[in-house]
DNA sequence: CCTGGCCATACCGTGGCGGTATCGCGCCTG
DNA sequence: CAGGCGCGATACCGCCACGGTATGGCCAGG
């Protein structure tokens, strides 16, 4: 017998929110409850309580296993969105506090390493514009950029398609090319005019790099763990990984490296990025810039 | 001497977000709290802890005003956003359960009276696609569209440009034209081949309708109140009121008025209107064949 | 059959939230 | 100039909801 839920009276708080992301990503209550800093039984009840307030079942638990359903995999994607909304709208503002009082700036963030000249010039040229503020640059791991504009973190972010997820930003295209092989000098393959990425599977001396994940951990495999471009370079340099680059990082490669052009790898767009929810006539600016250049 | 704050540490709950939107757009603490249903005193000091426990000072209370600081000011148009977004993950999931549970759909949401030659041969063509779902479709006022996209309560909406804001969906153009002047058959200007925007200002015997905005009210002004578009028609067939509306809604016009061609109105494009979230097949289902129209 | 892992339930204490009463402070008015 | 009034802040109180501990129920694996 199904049995009737009273229909669903006030608004979803973000600490329940949270609790189920916490949930749902783990699949494990024990786990979710360890990650949020409390005990198990209360995250328990919070879920369920919001199951009874929705009046949707939004977790399977079968024994020993907690799956998510349907509706439960749709509140994961759209809550995560909400609890960055949330972030943003808390950043900004502290932001927008300290602009008001003396220290406007703008924050832009890009992937360690990429698109070095391109982000060069665009500062340098922005500099130059009358009425422009500072631009803080921050720069983070590969996949992270896009979080941080949505957390409100940032205000713009140099992206690259198609390893980036653009959706839910505004964006001018600022450059397109081809990407590199970065290997050690005098390895084997460097001596190859151009590549294939296929050359590149099934390297035993060189393993793929591995990069931390959001929550800090690094994913299993062979290659060495790093968390920045120049340790990257270093190792590349002492023969232990390799890297795939666009065409623009030859610039700034060590001398013990050599680079050699992927002809079946994807060619990658930089893109310029911002929340469309921006007023700021700062960030404006800065894109106007970007796009002349 | 200024007291120093210390730093802050958790994320801002719903509910305070719901009070100091509120607060900001009354910009009165009585009126908000009697807006929320609660009494003044917590409410003020649930936004004064807000402020202690972000940092930042959000609102200016001078003697008998109440005032946006320029960090309120970000709060305010951040903190709607992010509201929003709460509300679209909390509907979102609700309907994701309905349609699990065997009643899938899409929630098509347009201003009520406008582009509906186009809706019918969308819908017409949508239903003949292999695969298609059941559209329900959802008329609103003008204004409401984009509210209710983003809020979650539709899936997919047609939109005009430049009246309404676009800013935060993915769109695909699907129509472009011009406006028309709808009069009372008789009416004097009704003669006039062509004409322009000004020759329906300070026309005392027509007065611009007026339309209930968001919060259910009536902005001031000597127009009659309209609460829909059969209404509106029916006003201007008494030579009550007038109407500016886009070439195609002369289709529907009943034949005691008259649709004038305007020179200088501005071109409406009509657009259909997707949150960049959407994971909805449907949805792109839909997309594809309006675009194909 | 026993053990261990995992989620749910039961029960308890505390902190936060909302309510009423009242204060402090300008402004307006007679 | 005194008194009234409008409005936000403060004081104090009661309740509920949230989180913690202890424990139960259930299933899988050995």
């Amino acid at each position: 017998m199904a049995r009737r839920v009273r229909a669903y009276a006030g608004a979803v708080e973000t600490r329940e929110l949270r609790y189920f992301v916490a949930v749902a990503e783990e699949l494990h209550f024990g786990r979710a409850a360890q990650r949020l800093g409390m005990a198990q039984p209360p995250l328990s009840r919070a879920i369920s309580q919001l199951e009874r307030r929705m009046g949707v079942e939004l977790l399977q638990r079968d024994s020993h296993s907690v799956s998510l359903t349907a509706a439960g995999a749709v509140l994961l994607h759209e809550g995560r969105a909400a609890l960055e909304a949330m972030e943003a709208a808390e950043h900004r503002t502290r932001r927008a506090a300290l602009a008001a009082a003396g220290r406007p700036s703008i924050v832009l963030v890009t992937k360690a390493g990429a698109s070095s000249e391109l982000l060069a010039k665009l500062l340098h040229a922005y500099a130059a514009e009358p009425g422009s503020i500072p631009v803080d640059v921050m720069l983070c791991g590969p996949g992270q950029q896009a979080r941080l504009l949505a957390g409100g973190r940032a205000d713009v972010a140099l992206l690259h398609r198609p390893f980036d997820d653009t959706t839910g930003f505004d964006t001018e295209e600022l450059l397109t090319e081809g990407q590199v092989a970065v290997l050690p000098a005098g390895h084997v393959l460097s001596t190859h005019p151009s590549l294939r990425l296929s050359d590149l599977d099934d390297v035993p001396d060189l393993p793929r790099p591995r990069w931390p994940t959001s929550d800090g951990s690094y994913p299993p495999g062979p290659g060495p763990e790093v968390q920045s471009h120049s340790q990257l370079l270093q190792l590349i340099s002492l023969g232990r990984t390799l890297m795939v680059s666009p065409d623009s990082c030859r610039s700034q490669l060590r001398d013990d490296t050599v680079a050699v052009p992927l002809v079946d790898a994807p060619r990658v767009t930089t893109v310029i990025a911002w929340p469309p929810s921006s007023r700021s006539l700062a960030v404006a600016d800065l894109v106007r810039t970007a796009v002349r250049l």
